[in-house]
DNA sequence: TCTTATTTGTTCGTATGTATT
DNA sequence: GAATACATACGAACAAATAAG
């Protein structure tokens, strides 16, 4: 019979530090005592209070930072809407553009965006999604947005969104302002609306690029989410791969039977 | 100006690793070879390799096991689709029981699943999604029918299903068969078919009972989904919580704008 | 059943590196 | 430049699970 088998040490050092974070011990924004004081406090080792901090690291509670000490992270968990975000009334609700800027108004943050703008040659996996023959090769040249959405400057997602050449000067999303609602309006104002959706979410830790846009170290997680927008004639408009912190992110998904 | 950090040693090697996983010299079932001799092989110390192992096995890549080696794990990534898996041909799909089963027949899988059926004191955050005055309070009394799902005699996925217990007498959900289409065909039986659904989903770290049901480390990554099922009335009939390893599935979402 | 060897998990002590104050 | 703080690496030791005899 498998008696129970007491957590190793780190581990129970790490609960109780997140114990103490929940509790209010420790307020978010404040700073953690340091490893040797730790150390003290637990009666062990500054190897074992690292190796236990890094537990909350990954779990994004805490961000320890050589020289700086150890900061209790703040941010709230964004709830993300799946589906009706592409709805027009709440991409312009509250006047917000878009709807990265619509759920962050509703938490009381705020939204900021960084913009490039420019062709791309086509990565693999979303050349062969556009199942368009002149497309599907690797290297096929896309127009590619790519967005950098911060939530009070701090960091919260990657966006980068994947067009054909002559869709994105038609409906004139080589700009860098696409206006009211945001391009899938401008889609719709030149008879290219999206009609059906797809996402597929994966769990997968950041790449060397992701980790240093998102501020992420390489063990923690992010949701990898790829989503395809269909015209009514079933053409694909367009490819978005996004790339959300996964500690600070919730899906939300309503539907009809 | 921030010069390239090169990656610490243990990264390195879980890198190299990886492809070497990839790209097949270690095959999924087979063996990696022991910690001394991999320290050996990389020319740094057991301590090193055991860190750069542990970085593969949270990713889900191997299976290391005290006594026994390490294991490169087999099972492919499993595909959820969120929405239509009420549909009733989904359910029923070539015979398959419940959305699950049909999940992994499209994968050659074997699913099994073990049901656990009884009443239970609804926690706190399932009692107040039911919005019923007589339900809303912790402790109050639902049916609860949890399953251990397997693929292939691995543990992919738990399933506990909270009902009123009205509806579940009604609905012939206190029998551990619930016939053709599962559990939302008997609902849809007696007038109570679900008619609206919302799921939420997080990622966070498994607690101690889900590690053990799912054999998974406290490193590991899991799904947290809560769906919640409504009548046409409103009412609602049903709150599920839903256990995924992360690194073994992936999400799939359809809908039309 | 008992013993022994093998393999991974954890902890310690120490040392060194890097970033910040 | 010095002090402080976290990150990594090494070597050693022991614990715990497994396998082989």
């Amino acid at each position: 019979m498998p008696i129970e088998t007491p957590q190793p040490e780190y581990r129970q050092v790490a609960a109780e530090l997140r114990l103490a974070i929940r509790s209010g011990e420790f307020r978010p924004g404040s700073q953690l005592p340091s490893e040797p004081e730790l150390a003290e406090r637990f009666g062990t080792t500054r190897a074992t209070i690292n190796r236990a901090l890094s537990v909350l690291r990954t779990e994004g509670l805490i961000k320890p930072e050589r020289g700086r000490g150890t900061t209790v992270n703040k941010l709230p968990v964004i709830r993300r809407a799946t589906i009706g975000r592409q709805a027009r009334e709440a991409r312009e609700e509250s006047g917000a553009r878009g709807a990265f800027a619509a759920e962050l108004q509703r938490l009381g943050l705020t939204p900021r965006s960084d913009v490039t703008l420019g062709e791309v040659s086509a990565p693999a996996e979303v050349a062969e999604l556009f199942e368009d023959p002149d497309l599907v090769l690797e290297g096929a040249t896309l127009f590619a947005r790519r967005r950098v959405m911060f939530a009070e400057n701090v960091p919260v997602q990657l966006a980068t969104s994947y067009l054909p050449l002559d869709v994105a000067s038609a409906a004139q999303l080589t700009q860098e302002d696409t206006g009211p609602g945001g391009a899938y309006s401008r889609l719709a104002d030149v008879g290219l609306a999206p009609a059906r959706f797809r996402e597929l979410v994966r769990v997968r830790t950041p790449d060397d690029a992701e980790a240093r846009a998102l501020d992420l170290d390489a063990d923690h997680r992010v949701y990898d989410i790829t989503r395809i927008a269909r015209t009514v004639e079933d053409r694909v408009i367009e490819v978005n791969r996004i790339v959300l912190p996964a500690h600070q992110w919730e899906l939300d998904t309503e539907w009809e039977a």
